[in-house]
Order: structure tokens, then C-alpha cells, then sequence
DNA sequence: GCCAACGTTGGC
DNA sequence: GCCAACGTTGGC
């Protein structure tokens, strides 16, 4: 079975609709190397996603997405009028990773109060204290628990 | 807007 | 290799 993940992102910056209009997105802009070597090394195609808005008012994972091209160099770190240049990443090194990712199934808003009040997701590296990164693993368990809490059933996914 | 947590940078 | 300064993330 196919891990597991969860990436963030600010509904300002990329919502959940516009991957649903857009049908598939590359996930650039990743700038920590932790969330970095996930994508590189660990992210299959066919592994599901939590999407989860950040900065928001309630911050809350928006749907199910998978992954539909595994680690590739981030071009933008090459283009030096993206916000997300870096001088230090070239075609030959490249320093950054993205992967592509497309919509599976839209969810019933999980807030990430609801989260930390649901007892079965304890433990959940989300809500850690200082968790800041954009992308991370997510247990089976959890995964499904969030769908249910999002009115769909992981196993028909 | 505040600020805690964390990552990165760069001087030494 | 240490660590202070700084920048970013992201909840509140």
C-alpha cells in the first residue's frame, strides 16, 4: 500500500479549487530540505494526499489528493523572476524538488481544531508543537480517520 | 498583528 | 563547529 502524506498550502496561494479546476498542479516553491527529501525519495506515484489550508481561518485539510509524477527538479529555483529563485540550485545540481499532484476527492472542510479534539488522532506530526513542515507523512490510521471526519470512506477511494 | 518555534546564514 | 542574528511559518 502506497504511503501517506499531507501538504500545506494557503488558500491565497494555491486553494483547493484551483487544483480541482487546474486537474493536476506541480507542487514547486518547497524550500526545506526535510520536506524536500520526501518528495525526492519517499513520494510514489499513486500516494494519497491530505490538502491542508494554512493560514486561515479555521486552518483545515480541504481534500484528497494523489500523487501523479514522482520527484523532479523544481524549475523555478532557476528562474530568476519566480519568488522562489535560488541562485544556488542549476540545471546540472539541482538543489530543489517538486512533484505533481492531482485531485481525488473533495472533503467536508476537517478543522484542525476538530483534529486536535479527536483523541484517535493523537500523535498526528500536524498538531506537534512547532510542526511547521509543508510536507509531511501521515499514519494509515490517521489518514483514514480524517477522511471519515470528512464524510467519505478511505476505502472507496 | 503578534509571537513562538524553527531553519539558515555567516562571522569567528 | 559554535552560536547570534535574522527570516519564515503558521496558529492565534
Amino acid at each position: 500500500m502506497a504511503r501517506h502524506w499531507l501538504m500545506k498550502s494557503e488558500p491565497d496561494a494555491y486553494p483547493w479549487q484551483q487544483l480541482v479546476s487546474d486537474g493536476k498542479t506541480h507542487w514547486d516553491g518547497v524550500r526545506n530540505y526535510q520536506a524536500r527529501n520526501f518528495m525526492r525519495d519517499e513520494m510514489k506515484i499513486g500516494d494519497l494526499v491530505l490538502f491542508y489550508h494554512s493560514n486561515c481561518k479555521p486552518p483545515h485539510v480541504a481534500g484528497v489528493a494523489k500523487v501523479v509524477a514522482e520527484g523532479y527538479p523544481d524549475f523555478t529555483a532557476w528562474d530568476v523572476d519566480s519568488k522562489y529563485f535560488d541562485e544556488k540550485s542549476s540545471i546540472d545540481n539541482p538543489r530543489w524538488v517538486m512533484v505533481d499532484i492531482a485531485p481525488v476527492k473533495e472533503l467536508d472542510a476537517v478543522s484542525l481544531p476538530d483534529i486536535k479534539d479527536n483523541p484517535l488522532l493523537e500523535g498526528m506530526p500536524l498538531i506537534q508543537r512547532g510542526q511547521r513542515l509543508s510536507v509531511q507523512p501521515v499514519d494509515y490510521e490517521h489518514f483514514d480517520v480524517i477522511c471519515e471526519m470528512g464524510g467519505i470512506d478511505a476505502s472507496e477511494i
